[in-house]
DNA sequence: AGCACGCCGACT
DNA sequence: GTCGGCGTGCTC
């Protein structure tokens, strides 16, 4: 190294288990601003990298030894602006990652593998393309009148965006509006707001399956606006070219997925995350980041307005957005639904009262059964809703009681009858049904519960001549064949629509009037504490499918079928009343010192032996113990998760409990190397890693 | 994670 | 005698 080289900090893929946890160290020639994209050098490897801290280095180059050279300058893209770069320097830290592992994951995979040249003639070439076809000619765009709320939301919104970039920063909003209460118009005044001041907007929403019809929606009212999705059900190509129109400016408004709050926008004005609740916004695998959280994290830092938007917020989201002291969100409710459309009147069946034959309860109550009777007639649609796929859950033997474990999973094997398989939806071990009892050759192996499959199977019966239709991940998994089932309920091609939750999602279903939710009493009893929220946020949501059409509104009802009427969760259900249920989670939540009291993390371990696993997590326990901000924070023994073995790979989890995210962070920060050196002290772990936050346990 | 180097079995 | 099994170890 010449002796006028600096030396730069430069975040490369460098897996965390590595030990070469922080950003690494190379020498230059001439300063480069921090964000630079460039090639680097790793081991006999060329890699993709980013200028992290400039010269100014961070961590601790290693001594002694010569640093590499860095390698091309990747020059014809701007650097990674700061905000960016803060954003996930941020995340990295939080969610204890490396920097650089959580860069390099959050860029569009082919540009880690395109040099100089290659990216160039990319760019050159998207550009001339996007000069030669111009936006059409602006036309004029027919915007439905606001009612009173959402003029009222549109205008906190307004006070907001002018004081984006002053200080005091502006709160977060909590856009809380019922199914059907114009959520996204209120979305789409907001971004005309943003575009008109020259800025870009960022619109989250948690399914892929759920851009295309809010993309529809945007284009149509901003033809003169680029707008470009982020998703993983882009090509690798289209992710390039989509991430590149947002990091060069060219693309106005940015429709993602939770990958979507990493977009590079140089002008960011407004960040939306719609159904902002979703359990999807938090990355389950790598780092396990929360989009949501990071999107109200990067409002903060852009000084940029965030609208999080949904019918049943998050706890964490509610009590920030309750009156009091410690008020951090302002809440703008949406309680009327746009043409005066009611929500549909919640009955409870209560299961109970009805006999049973063999032991078993009907699928649907009689009375249900005359409700689908009588829609039908009246020409209208129905939604039927359970939360499992498959025909049953389980294949069962009588006589010798064998049942169709996965041979790799602790967990069953569930019967699809269609396709006459058994299949294991934790590892995907499929096998042909057998046509006898494995165990002691019985041919009378019969079907235990239920699934949508045969759930569609009895409706057949029950309701002859009904056009029945099934949507859940088994029948969409075809090409088009989701777009295509959807477009037939549009139609009015079909009667009844049976599914698993994807049906409850942001499908505007306009001739619904009557919702079924079968069996979803499971959730109540579960053991992880987040389960009664995520069961009200999906009735509400299902809920939300039925009358939205105003002029059948008033007639529009929900069934729901369970074992006990009298819980309070559905006593909430049935009066919509999010705020009550909300009132008394949290004091339960508050009694039991659990989130949003408390803040979590789960430490995971993984191996073939389930001893190997136990004791490293053991060894991790004592070592928080002595650690600075150990004390105050209770680290509770090992469980294994709900199914505790995946594809032959045992699992247990440790959950931390610390009174606050300082204390967390405090432990964390120490803990973590230190979980690095204790790995290779125990032969046979086969994978560890740290969840902040989480969101099941 | 890649991709080395490194020390023991069946082949042109 | 080599080609190659994947066991440990390193990468600014």
């Amino acid at each position: 190294m010449a002796l006028s080289d600096l030396t730069l900090s430069v975040a490369v893929e460098a897996p965390q288990h590595s030990g070469l946890a922080g950003a690494l160290h190379y020498s230059s020639p001439q300063d480069l601003p921090p964000g630079t994209l460039l090639r680097v050098p790793l081991g006999k490897r060329d890699l993709l990298g980013i200028v992290w801290h400039g010269s100014a280095s961070d961590g601790t180059p290693p001594d002694g030894t010569q640093l590499r050279p860095v390698g091309a300058l990747l020059d014809c893209l701007p650097p990674m602006a700061p905000a960016w770069l803060a954003l996930v320097d941020f995340a990295a830290s939080y969610y204890q990652r490396g920097v650089g592992e959580l860069a390099l994951a959050v860029l569009p995979p082919e540009l880690r593998k395109l040099d100089p040249p290659g990216l160039a003639k990319r760019v050159a070439r998207l550009l001339k393309k996007l000069d030669a076809t111009p936006l059409p000619p602006t036309a004029p765009v027919q915007r439905p009148q606001l009612g009173p709320e959402q003029q009222a939301a549109l205008a906190a919104f307004r006070t907001a965006f002018a004081q984006a970039g002053a200080t005091p920063r502006p709160a977060p909003l909590l856009l809380h509006g019922v199914t059907g209460s114009g959520k996204t118009e209120v979305y789409l005044h907001a971004a005309e707001d943003a575009l008109a001041a020259g800025r870009q907007a960022l619109v989250l929403v948690p399914e892929i399956n759920l851009t295309p019809q809010l993309e529809a929606r945007f284009a149509a009212r901003f033809p003169q606006h680029r707008l470009v999705s982020l998703h993983s059900g882009l090509t690798p190509v289209q992710r390039l070219r989509h991430w590149l129109l947002a990091h060069l400016g060219r693309a106005d408004i940015v429709l993602g997925t939770r990958m979507g709050v990493f977009a590079p926008l140089p002008r960011l004005g407004l960040i939306v995350v719609d159904e902002e609740h979703d359990p999807s916004y938090k990355q389950q695998e790598g780092a396990r980041y929360s989009a949501r959280d990071l999107a109200v994290y990067r409002g903060h830092l852009e000084r940029v307005p965030v609208i999080l938007g949904s019918a049943t917020p998050s706890l964490e989201t509610w009590q920030h957005a309750l009156p009091g002291p410690r008020q951090r969100y302002q809440r703008l409710p949406l309680a009327e639904r746009v043409g005066g459309g009611a929500l549909p009147r919640v009955r409870l069946f209560d299961m109970g009262v009805l006999p049973r034959t063999n032991g078993q309860s009907p699928v649907l109550a009689p009375m249900v059964v005359d409700s689908l009777r009588q829609r039908i007639a009246a020409g209208e649609q129905s939604l039927v809703f359970l939360n499992r796929r498959g025909y049953a859950p389980v294949l069962h033997c009588a006589d010798c009681g064998w049942k169709s474990g996965c041979p790799h999973c602790s967990a069953w094997r569930v019967f699809h009858k269609g396709e006459r398989t058994l299949r294991c939806h934790h590892c995907g071990f499929t096998e042909r049904v057998p046509r006898a009892c494995p165990d002691c050759g019985n041919l009378d192996i019969a079907p235990l519960g239920r699934g949508t499959e045969k759930l569609e199977e009895q409706l057949a019966e029950l309701l002859p001549g009904a056009r029945i239709a099934r949507l859940d991940a088994d029948t969409a998994r075809g090409k088009g064949q989701l777009e295509a089932r959807l477009a037939a309920v549009h139609a009015g091609d079909v009667d009844v629509l049976v599914g698993t939750q994807m049906v409850t999602k942001g499908h505007d279903f306009r001739r619904i009037t009557l919702v079924v939710a079968v069996n979803p009493d499971s959730a109540l009893f579960a053991s992880d504490f987040r389960a009664p929220e995520r069961l009200f946020a999906l009735l509400m949501q299902a809920a939300g499918r039925a009358g939205r059409d105003a002029a059948q509104a008033g007639a529009s009802e929900m069934w729901v079928q369970t074992w006990h009427p009298q819980h309070p969760l559905y006593a909430a259900l049935k009066t919509h009343d999010f705020a009550a249920f909300a009132a008394s989670q949290l004091a339960e939540r508050e009694a039991a010192g659990l989130p949003p009291f408390s803040h979590l993390a789960l430490l995971r371990a993984e191996s073939r032996d389930v001893a190997v696993a136990q004791a490293w997590l053991e060894a991790a326990a004592a070592l928080a113990a002595g650690l600075p901000g150990g004390d105050g924070v209770t680290v509770y023994p090992p469980v294994p998760p709900a199914v505790s073995k995946v594809a032959g790979i045992e699992r247990l989890q440790m959950l931390v409990e610390a009174p606050s995210r300082a204390r967390l962070q405090q432990l964390l920060v120490h803990w973590m190397p230190a979980l690095h050196g204790l790995r290779s002290r125990h032969k046979g772990l086969a994978r560890w890693a740290i969840d902040v936050d989480p969101l099941a346990i």
